[in-house]
DNA sequence: TCATACTTTGGAATGAGATTACAACATAGC
DNA sequence: GCTATGTTGTAATCTCATTCCAAAGTATGA
């Protein structure tokens, strides 16, 4: 893959919504060509074909989700708000670019087979929760559970609750209230279905 | 599609493995009439084509899914008991059939555009949760919390700590303990992180 | 200003694979 | 035996993805 200009990577963004509406291999690179107003021929100059398309749409939204979420991680706070900030971090990403997020989901085979895709997911979504998990139980924040399938649920939870509701807002932007949905969210995970 | 034979049924499994090494697109049908031992016309005869075979897949493991979701929810027991046995009854569903359940995740956007799939999914899934969810909250036993969030929640909790197992079992059958991986999750949405 | 290297683009050629068409053969039930 | 239905091989089509190639454009440094 070559070097992206801005100008370039402006207008591929649009290729996104092509790819979360008809998937994968529905979507034509003549389509992609015609919605980003770049010449097919041009596209094959920059990238050896359309899953390297893919991957750069999606490394881009990770590569940006990362970069909230590590300034969330690192905040101030002890792990239960650090927790708070990371899963806002994630949702409001899922919530400013819901059709590359809705590729991501739809197509979540295909990523286990792009090393580097897979790679920036555990990095923006896996670790940071692990993490966290692992320090709020060091110290004593959080009860002691099975780190393994907490983040498991955790990074499941989030990810399809964004995904509701990307795919009920019907290509708003932003799609949801990222604040609200992560609150709602936290308030499960930390106290539980259960009466006290 | 056609009337399927026992005997067809059966060499058909072996088309889920394929699909979830593979992926959809990466899968021929002519791998799939390798692997199955059923030549590619008969394929056709049976089938419109390549998306049908994968419609029947997932909807007959989604039937067997339904079925054991149906005999839990109708079970005695609270709603907190109810929904334990929901929820084992789908991760058993997961790590009976990793390939198959490996593939609907594998191609959640797919099945987005495939009616009759997306309904099973919400049957199977879904509805159960959100019905417990509902039943609890009526019967004082849960606190109350918004139902629509918490029911994607917990979805996504119970399929991602699924899938999890499943990829990290690397095709055996079953792909993991589905009685400990349900205790564990229903540890943590019971009672969530938060020492009390 | 020119030469060189890189960028952009159109259009034709290639090739893989899905799907269809069709014909031959098998078999079950009547 | 007769007919409808199931089974299968082969050839023909069709739709893309991808590759090739050549003609322009453009920036840049000598």
């Amino acid at each position: 893959m070559r070097d992206i200009s801005d100008d370039m990577r402006e207008r591929l963004r649009a290729a996104s919504v092509i790819f979360a509406e008809r998937g994968f291999d529905g979507t034509t690179i003549e389509a992609l060509s015609e919605t980003t107003e770049v010449p097919s021929s041009t596209l094959y100059y920059y990238f050896t074909g359309k899953e390297e398309i893919l991957t750069f749409l999606l490394g881009d939204w990770l590569e940006r989700t990362s970069a909230g979420v590590e300034n969330a991680i690192c905040g101030e706070g002890s792990a239960k708000e650090r927790l708070a900030a990371v899963v806002t971090a994630q949702l409001d990403a899922m919530a400013k670019d819901p059709a590359t997020c809705q590729v991501l989901l739809a197509e979540l085979g295909r990523i286990d087979r792009l090393p580097h895709v897979a790679e920036a997911v555990r990095a923006a979504f896996h670790a940071p929760v692990a993490k966290l998990l692992a320090d709020g139980i060091a110290y004593d924040h959080f009860r002691v559970v099975d780190i393994e399938n907490a983040t498991s649920m955790l990074y499941g939870a989030v990810i399809i609750t964004g995904l509701h509701h990307v795919i009920s807002s019907h290509g708003a932007v932003p799609a949801f209230d990222s604040t609200a949905v992560a609150d709602s969210v936290m308030d499960l995970v930390l106290t539980g279905l259960e009466r006290v």
